[in-house]
DNA sequence: CCGTTTATTTATAATAATTCTAAACTATTG
DNA sequence: CAATAGTTTAGAATTATTATAAATAAACGG
């Protein structure tokens, strides 16, 4: 499947054509919701709430259908930090994470900014699909 | 309040003991199954079925508390890798992780296997309370 | 020991995030 | 425009986990 990353900015539709999914009122909404402005990160329920009160009328069902396939076309990396909801974020490059854990918000880190070195070989037959690095973070001062 | 690694193994009452837990027939039973052995991860579900296999008799809302008054009282460290389901971890000290996201399966990498450089700092106001570095595995081969 | 206090366990109900189902709807294709 | 294939949706189902409140067990003070 050919993936495009959702920045810069790129027309809804063309996102959409790009991932081989139909260009229904729903996904066009909710993709300008994700990607108009600058990286973010959402869970379902957020984007939901932010949804009704820009009039988008959908399901909550609908949300979660096009976060994970979204996240499978490759324009949404989902973030697992909390066990109690799944988050997803829109910088699908490189990059890691704080976790504020007293107020469940994430911020990336750039990729560059966080250097792991000696990483033990993985495992005989497997391979690394991905290295995640989440600095938690809590309290004031 | 004062914690103890459970490694190298200790007597289940002097753990209880010292994590000013009373030592019921069914903490002392799951310290055994969680320490008795070498270093290991468990799930909520994973351990109750262990301890209906051992003919313990408790319910799975114990293994809930229990699992969770361990892991305060720094016995237990929790591992977020996986929306679906919470792991503990026997090995609390300084450690990483290799998670085989089609078995479910976490293995234990070496504080020092793993050096990160250049963490950044955290935000005003905040305080790095841990690092968690996951390598994720995937497939044969 | 023995009664009292306090902590613990448990069955069961409740919760919350997420997924499933199947019917209605919409985009695409020819 | 009709047929097909993909999408949305309300609502039910599922799953891990937490809460409730009554029964039980441990600790404490005499």
């Amino acid at each position: 499947m050919e993936t495009v990353a959702p920045f810069p900015y790129r027309d809804p539709s063309e996102l959409l054509r790009r991932a081989r999914l139909r260009p229904t009122r729903q996904r066009l909404a909710l993709a300008r919701l994700l990607f108009a402005g600058g990286p973010r990160h959402v869970t379902a329920e957020s984007l939901f709430a932010e949804a009704q009160t820009a009039h988008v009328r959908l399901s909550l069902a609908t949300v979660y259908n096009t976060l994970h396939q979204f996240t499978e076309a490759g324009l949404l990396r989902e973030v697992v930090v909390d066990s109690s909801c799944t988050y997803f974020d829109t910088n699908v490059s490189e990059h890691h994470h704080f976790f504020h854990e007293d107020q469940g918000v994430l911020i990336d880190i750039d990729g560059e900014e966080v250097n792991i070195h000696a990483l033990p070989a993985a495992p005989e037959g497997t391979k690394i699909s991905r290295v995640d690095v989440i600095i938690r973070l809590s309290g004031q001062k």
